[in-house]
DNA sequence: CTTAGGG
DNA sequence: CCCTAAG
C-alpha cells in the first residue's frame, strides 16, 4: 500500500480550512482563509486503486500546510505554536464535510502523476522547515513547548514509496526531539482516533481495502474521536492542568489548550497500550459533567481489543511503539491492565499517578544507558554536526535522547524515560566509575605495606578515578604497578585534590600504623584481589571479611540491648575495636542470622552437618537467641510468625513490647 | 550520616 | 558484601 497525496480543490475544503484556522491560535493570518486549494489525502493500493484517506491523514496534511505558513510564528513564539495542530473544532466540521463530499467519487481518485511528485518534493521541503524548527526550540531551551509537528501519513509504506523516507525521518526525529512520552504524534493520534484499528497499518481492515463502504471508513473514527475530543474539550485550563498532572506526574504552566490537550491524549495514548480505552475512561471522568454516557456506551465496546492491537506485529510504522513497549516497565503494564479492568475507579488512578515515583536508581540508569552509550553518542555526534541530513537514526532504540546539557564539565545526556508514565527526564550517564573510593583503602594498605602492595593500590584507585573500568584484571594492573613503581607518581598527577589528600595521607599512616595488630588478627589480610576463591570454589567477595563467632555473638548481643535497627549504636558501642565493620556490615548480619535462625532452627534435616563443613556454622544456641530477639521485636517473619513462633513467643512478645515501649 | 532494602 | 534511596 502506498501513500500518496493527491490535490484537489473544492469549496468545502475551504470550510474545512477555515475551522481548523479558527481554532489555531492567532497563528492564522486572515489571508489563508481565502486559500481555494485544498490538498487531500489519498492512499493508493497496491492495485493502483485510490482510497481515500482518513482524518488523521488529512489533518496531518493540513496541518502540516499551516505549519509551513506559521513556521515564522511558530518559531518567534514557541508558547503558542502548538495551536498550528488542531484537535478540537476540526474534527466535526471534518466529519460532516467529509460525508458530503462523498469520499467514493470518482475524481478523487484521480491523481496527476505530476502533481504527485510536486507534492512530495512540497512535503519534503516543508519536512526540512520543521527539523529546522523543532531544532530552534531545542536550541532556545523550552522543552515545554512542543514544536509543531509535522505528521507524515503512517501507514504501511511500500519500501519503494517516496514518502517512506519522509515517514522514517519523522520517525527517527520527533522522537528524538521532542521531550514527550514516546509516540510519534502520528502514532497517538492515529490510536485514538482509529478506535483501535491500529492493525490497519499493517493488514487493513477489509472496510479499508475493498473501499467499498467510505462510510464505514469515515465515520468510525469520526465518532470517536468526536467523543474522545469533546471529553477534553469540556475541560478549562485549570482542568487541563490536573489531568496532566494526573497524567504525567507533574505540574505545568503552559497556558495553551491545545497543547495541553494534545499532550495530556498522548500522554494517555502511550502510557499503555489500551489507548483508547484509558483515554475514553480519563475522559470520562472529566466529563462527567456531561457527556458521560456517550463516552461510555461508545468506548466501552472498544474496552478489550487493545491487546489483540497489541499483538499486531506492526512492521515500518509502528516501530515506535512497539519499542515503547518495549521499555515499559513491567509494573506499568500490570497497572494499566488492572487499571482497565475496572474502568470506573478513576479513583485508584489518580492515586497512583499521583503516587511518586520511585527514582530510577544510578545503576539502572547506567544499565540501561551502558548499552546504548554508544549508539548514543554517535546520534548525538551526528545531530549536532549535522544541521542537514541526519542519517536515519534507527528506530530500534528505545530510549529518546532528549538533549544534553553540560554540567560541570560534564556532559550530560538526558533522556526520557518512561517510568511510571510519569514522562520524567532521567540522566542517562554514559558509563561512569560505578563504585565510590573504597573506604577503607587505609586499612588495605596497612595490610599490604609492601610498596609493590601500595603501588597496585594506588594505581587501581588513579585507573578508577579516572573512569578505568574497575574490574578489568586487577592482576594486571598490580603487575604493571609492581614493574614499574614510579609511574605511581605520574598516576597521581591526575587524582583529584582531595583524594591525593587522602592517598597521601594513606602512605602517612603507612608509617606509624597503630592498631595494626587488631586487624591482623583475622585472616583475610589479602585484599589485593577482586575475589578470593574459597576453598570449596566458591567466590568471596574483595572485602568479605569472614563474621567470627565472638562477632556474631556481640552483635546478638548488641542487638539485644539496644534493638534491631540502631546499627550505628551497635556498631559505636560493640564493634568499637572492629572498625571495619560497618553498621550496615551488622545490618547485613543480622540479617543473614535472622534468616538462617528462622530457616534451619525447627526442622533440623540433616542439613546443619553439611553445614557445619562450610565456613561458618553459628551454633543453634546463637540461632536461638536470634530468633529470640527477634521475635521480641516482632521482627519475625510473617509466614513462620504463626507456625513456630505463635503458640510459646506471642505472649512473651507482647508482654515485652509493652515493657519496652 | 544513618537506616532500610535490593542485588 | 555492595550499592543506593530516603530521611
Amino acid at each position: 500500500m502506498e501513500t500518496e497525496v493527491g490535490v484537489e480543490g473544492n469549496d468545502e475544503a475551504k470550510h474545512k480550512e477555515c475551522g481548523i484556522r479558527k481554532s489555531s491560535s492567532s497563528l492564522s493570518s486572515p489571508k489563508q482563509i481565502s486559500d481555494p486549494v485544498v490538498y487531500k489525502l489519498v492512499r493508493v493500493e497496491g492495485d493502483g486503486r485510490l482510497v481515500p484517506a482518513t482524518d488523521d491523514e488529512l489533518m496531518e496534511v493540513e496541518s502540516l500546510l499551516i505549519d509551513d505558513r506559521c513556521g515564522k510564528h511558530v518559531v518567534a513564539d514557541p508558547g503558542q505554536t502548538v495551536g498550528c495542530i488542531s484537535n478540537e473544532g476540526s474534527s466535526s466540521g471534518m466529519a460532516q464535510l467529509k460525508r458530503l463530499e462523498g469520499w467514493s467519487q470518482p475524481e478523487n481518485k484521480k491523481v496527476d502523476p505530476d502533481k504527485l511528485n510536486g507534492r512530495l518534493e512540497y512535503i519534503e521541503e516543508m519536512l526540512q522547515k520543521v527539523k529546522e524548527e523543532e531544532r530552534l526550540y531545542i536550541a532556545c531551551g523550552s522543552p515545554d513547548c512542543s514544536s509543531a509537528y509535522v505528521i507524515v501519513d503512517s501507514q504501511c509504506s511500500d519500501p519503494h514509496d517516496k514518502l517512506l523516507h519522509i515517514d522514517e525521518k519523522l520517525q527517527c526525529e520527533i522522537p528524538l526531539q521532542e521531550p514527550v512520552p514516546l509516540l510519534a504524534p502520528s502514532l497517538s493520534e492515529s490510536h485514538l482516533n482509529q478506535s483501535g484499528s491500529v492493525g490497519e497499518c499493517s493488514h487493513p481492515p477489509d472496510e479499508l481495502v475493498a473501499g467499498g463502504s467510505p462510510s464505514s471508513i469515515t465515520t468510525k473514527p469520526d465518532f470517536s474521536r468526536l467523543k474522545g475530543e469533546i471529553c477534553l474539550d469540556n475541560l478549562s485550563i485549570k482542568e487541563l492542568h490536573e489531568t496532566f498532572k494526573a497524567t504525567f506526574g507533574r505540574e505545568t504552566t503552559v497556558k495553551d489548550k491545545q497543547w495541553l490537550k494534545r499532550r495530556i491524549s498522548m500522554g494517555l495514548t502511550n502510557s499503555c497500550d489500551v489507548s483508547t480505552t484509558s483515554f475514553i475512561i480519563k475522559g470520562n471522568k472529566f466529563v462527567k459533567k456531561g457527556n458521560e454516557e456517550g463516552c461510555n456506551g461508545i468506548y466501552g465496546s472498544f474496552a478489550k481489543d487493545p491487546p489483540i492491537v497489541n499483538q499486531k506485529g506492526l512492521p515500518t510504522c509502528h516501530v515506535g511503539q512497539l519499542d515503547y513497549h518495549k521499555v515499559v516497565p513491567e509494573r506499568r503494564l500490570e497497572n494499566h491492565n488492572l487499571d482497565d479492568n475496572s474502568g470506573s475507579d478513576d479513583h485508584q488512578k489518580e492515586q497512583r499517578a499521583a503516587k511518586r515515583v520511585r527514582k530510577p536508581t544510578k545503576r539502572y540508569i547506567e544499565e540501561l544507558s551502558e548499552v546504548e552509550s554508544k549508539e548514543s553518542n554517535e546520534r548525538l555526534l551526528n545531530l549536532a554536526k549535522n544541521s542537514g541530513h541526519d542519517g536515519l537514526i534507527s528506530p530500534k532504540s528505545h530510549v529518546r535522547l532528549v538533549r544534553h546539557v553540560s554540567s560541570g564539565g560534564r556532559t550530560v545526556i538526558t533522556r526520557l524515560d518512561s517510568l511510571g508514565g510519569s514522562g520524567i527526564q532521567v540522566p542517562c550517564v554514559s558509563r561512569v566509575r560505578r563504585s565510590r573510593p573504597r573506604k577503607n583503602f587505609m586499612a588495605l594498605l596497612k595490610f599490604n605495606p609492601s610498596s609493590m602492595g601500595m603501588a597496585a593500590a594506588l594505581v587501581e584507585k588513579a585507573l578508577d578515578d579516572h573512569g578505568f573500568p574497575p574490574d578489568d584484571g586487577n592482576e594486571n594492573r598490580v603487575l604493571k604497578a609492581s614493574s614499574t613503581p614510579e609511574h605511581v607518581h605520574h598516576q597521581f598527577v591526575g587524582v583529584p585534590e582531595k583524594d591525593k589528600q587522602f592517598s597521601v595521607m594513606s602512605v602517612v599512616g603507612l608509617g606509624n600504623n597503630t592498631d595494626l595488630k587488631c586487624m591482623n588478627s583475622n585472616e583475610d589480610s589479602d585484599d589485593n584481589v577482586v575475589t578470593v576463591p574459597t576453598s570449596k570454589g566458591g567466590i568471596r567477595r574483595k572485602h568479605h571479611r569472614a563474621w567470627t563467632l565472638s562477632e556474631v555473638m556481640k552483635l546478638v548481643e548488641g542487638v539485644s540491648r539496644y534493638g534491631a535497627g540502631r546499627w550505628s549504636e551497635i556498631k559505636r558501642l560493640a564493634f568499637a575495636s572492629y572498625s571495619y565493620r560497618t553498621s550496615v556490615d551488622l545490618k547485613d548480619k543480622w540479617r543473614n542470622l535472622l534468616k538462617a535462625s528462622f530457616a534451619q532452627t525447627p526442622p533440623d534435616t540433616g542439613m546443619n552437618s553439611r553445614k557445619n563443613t562450610g565456613a561458618m556454622p553459628i551454633p543453634t544456641p546463637i540461632l536461638l537467641k536470634v530468633r529470640e530477639l527477634a521475635e521480641m521485636q516482632a521482627q519475625v517473619p510473617p509466614n513462620l510468625s504463626l507456625t513456630k513462633v505463635a503458640g510459646s513467643a506471642r505472649k512473651i512478645v507482647h508482654e515485652k513490647q509493652t515493657g519496652f515501649l
